[in-house]
DNA sequence: CAGGGAGGTTAGCGGTCGTTAACCTGAAGG
DNA sequence: CCTTCAGGTTAACGACCGCTAACCTCCCTG
């Protein structure tokens, strides 16, 4: 884990800022103006970070697909060898980490998608659809007897299940951060071998 | 059951097309014209039948969660005395035939609510919290060492798993929709009893 | 110390959008 | 047969929004 001590650079301040105020409100419920003014610059200052408002919200997909992808595939690397349920439980603890550390993007991430200009959108269903390759395949090694469209639909569901997080109110509400991550992960567990026996 | 079979009225067709484009594009990516093409009258001409833009949106909204709301009562009712197993099945049953057949409804019914005026948001999410409240006592009885807390969070995240249909394809890539509501169901199952026990 | 680029500012343009105004039309009712 | 009204139409207004233009001000560097 290289955790970074760095301050945040201006774009990675606004990159923040933006995915707020989008999941808030919508991409088109935001204007330039008002992320300007969460990071503390006008409106048209922005412009010298970013092409454009699209482009914001490009970075911001094509960022979360590809470190989804990228931790999945990492996560997969390390455990060559490991027991094919040893390899799931840790692909689920990813996502739901993610799921907890970053809901506005979570949100995002599956909400905002047709707002993409047609190359970006590709690109994020291209990452997006790796990911889910990812699980599938790991999830009927767990499960050999179902099907590849079942797991499919499996690994969506379970994806819903996960992305829940931003419906369980304020961080503070909930029975605290692990005991969350506990409850979703068996939750999780238990949904895929409900689709999986029988 | 109260089949209709007399035509829509002009309302309904508008209310209908305008759940479809706002669930694809989003509210504000929506414009009033196009809601007008959809039915085959001009943008203007829809304030014959609503007072704004805001006004369809409100109605879609109240009206998804009040018809939940509505079935659930429906169901517990119907089924008093039963087994609360078979209680819950009900209510996962209904959840399921709604997810499948107005995949555009559920997705604003998540997705748009912070569009709504200040009276009809606090109406909709009275009507939402009380559903989940009907959820978590059917399945407090069947699994009565599950704390209220971990409970609400169960429900609502069954609810991300159910709500994920539409990002399952198309209709017509999926195994054909009984089958699809069946691994939804065992999967919701699944997922309960896994937060239920232990 | 000159100069140049990075990173701001405000003014304003062009387009879009929700809404209203004014007008039209066909069918129903007395 | 005249009236009324429900349900349309087009034109246009005002607001807002993304973006560009033009300008300013540090700070770094040769």
């Amino acid at each position: 884990m290289a955790t970074r001590t760095d301050a945040p650079t201006r774009r990675e301040q606004i990159l923040k800022e933006a995915a707020r105020l989008f999941a808030e409100r919508g991409f088109h419920g935001v204007g330039v103006d008002e992320i300007g003014a969460a990071v503390g610059i006008s409106g048209p200052g922005l412009y010298r970070h970013f092409a454009g408002k699209d482009a914001m919200l490009a970075e911001l997909l094509v960022g979360i697909s590809g470190q989804l992808l990228t931790g999945a595939k990492r996560r997969l690397q390390e455990a060559d060898g490991v027991a094919s349920e040893a390899v799931l439980d840790s692909l689920i603890e990813g996502h739901i980490d993610f799921a907890l550390d970053d809901r506005p993007l979570i949100t995002l991430h599956d909400r905002e998608l047709d707002r993409l200009r047609d190359s970006d959108r590709k690109l994020v269903r291209q990452l997006q659809r790796q990911y889910v390759e990812l699980w599938v395949e790991v999830l009927r090694e767990v499960y050999p007897g179902l099907a590849e469209p079942a797991a499919r639909s499996a690994v969506h569901s379970v994806f819903g299940l996960l992305n829940s997080t931003p419906h369980l109110g304020r961080p503070g509400s909930l029975p605290g951060r692990g005991a969350t991550a506990q409850l979703l992960h068996r939750m999780a567990r238990g949904a895929f071998a409900a689709a999986g026996t029988q």
